[in-house]
DNA sequence: CGGTTATTGTCCACATTATGGACAGTCGGA
DNA sequence: TCCGACTGTCCATAATGTGGACAATAACCG
């Protein structure tokens, strides 16, 4: 394997590397979405051994977690994931929390709110709601998975993480930046331009001639939770009205954020 | 499982032991359901090894696919499955299916409906209408997950099952059927009830006082894909009404599958 | 069509990984 | 303070999972 960071401080727990793999497969082909991946790509993704991933991809079919595609040969999330989620409730603490807020503000700045969480090391929208102006970038679903870094929520987030952190998920993701058409070094200095700008931009939007414009919002525990994304097509989002869209979403996330704080129990940690 | 076509031989794939288990121990957490298991429950249920169960819990902890509840030690299906679920449409042709019919049917008879799948070796409740008649059972949620065999609609299934896949089920369940007080011989002469009857009934339901009527609705290969289920109070499901309501429960299913056989394509197999 | 490439699937010798018996904490009740 | 029930850890061992090399398809073309 790559060398990394040598057990800088988390998460020891040895014996279950064929645990840990068939995970980050899964993980690989969530991001695929419905349509799935050809495991050519679950191969670049983990970095793992033809025969193993052919393996694992095997074994999570017959279990029923992966479901292969008649007509195009990939692989793709099966029932039986939504069906173990149901075991838990339907709404989390951050989505209960952001509703009505979200709400309020996607009227109030009329382009399109997105709700990206991150989990491991990929951004994923949880929640998006659409605004009142009659031209509104759609592109991004509920659902959709990426790499952190690629998407300005992902810099958002990798900015409030610790540096060290954002570095060590910076590297993990290298293998997949080439699909979205940037690289690692790039990333580094978006999450820099974000943390001194305190939000993240994307001037060329993941969809052309589009912009987009992150906050974070952290956990009571200082520790990134989540992102609120405002996307619009370019010319909407001058500065001028950059100014004001960072300013409404500043203030949602700080409403979030106290949200948060208040009841029983945060989210992640 | 059912290939007709090729390889009839069923799941070979090995060398992916600790997959396997990881997995069925996310399964039994999942019939934790929010409040999760205790460490104990699982091992009973999974007939592994302490260490073994131990590890893979932690493992999955630490993945973020089982939190550990703070209060109260126990395990339970984590944030992360929700997660990668989202990669999936949100409705099953199933769920898409049935949805107009269980509406109706649950005006007409006027107790609750329920519709639950097979998942593994489990039975999963994935929708409920209640009816309008003013006592309703409703202690069987959405998401309520229990081994087949145990309620009626996991009778119903297993008695639509080639009879050696029934057996083999019963089997493996044996482990768990302590704590629903039943056991092998019930469940199998309980089976071959419902095949004779052509649908399954349980007299003392789980709740007690109540009493569940299900029928198996078969995907177009004739498998079993899920069961249809009316839970009412003892006293009202008489004879007569029993006949009624069979009736009307056997009915919606050949509607449901019809429609299963309509479309595209099928869901489980 | 044969020829060439890209992708998926299989085999098997080997050592790394995962296993479970035995033991050590931890918590709560009395 | 002791007891009992449950949860967590150690470590010698062998069985499990690994990946290099090869085989079988599928896809693409001239």
């Amino acid at each position: 394997m790559d060398s990394r960071t040598i057990q800088a401080g988390s998460e020891p727990r040895q014996g279950a590397q064929a645990i840990r793999r068939a995970l980050s497969v899964l993980r690989v082909l969530a991001a695929g979405g419905e349509n799935g991946l050809p495991l050519k790509e679950v191969l670049q993704a983990t970095r793992l051994s033809r025969p193993t991933v052919h393996r694992i991809v095997h074994v999570l079919v017959e279990e029923g977690l992966v479901e292969r595609h008649q007509r195009s040969g990939r692989y793709a999330i099966g029932t039986q994931v939504p069906e173990l989620a149901l075991a838990r409730p339907s709404r989390s603490p951050l989505l209960a929390a952001a509703d009505e807020i979200m709400q309020r503000t996607s009227e109030l700045i009329g382009d399109t709110l997105f709700l990206t969480v991150r989990t491991g090391n990929d951004t994923l929208c949880v929640d998006r709601r659409i605004g009142s102006y009659p031209i509104q970038v759609l592109s991004i679903a509920v659902g959709a998975r990426r790499p952190l870094g690629v998407s300005s929520a992902g810099v958002a987030i990798m900015a409030a993480l610790p540096a060290a952190e954002a570095r060590r998920i910076a590297a993990a993701n290298e293998p997949r930046f080439a699909s979205y058409r940037t690289d690692r070094q790039t990333v580094l200095s978006q999450i820099a331009d974000a943390r001194r700008r305190g939000y993240g931009v994307r001037e060329i939007g993941l969809v052309k001639g589009t912009k987009s414009i992150s906050t974070w919002i952290k956990t009571p525990s200082g520790y990134p939770a989540a992102a609120l994304t405002i996307s619009a097509v370019r010319t909407r989002l001058g500065p001028r009205r950059e100014q004001e869209v960072v300013e409404a979403l500043t203030e949602s996330a700080s409403r979030i954020e106290a949200m948060l704080a208040k009841p029983d129990m945060a989210p992640r940690s």
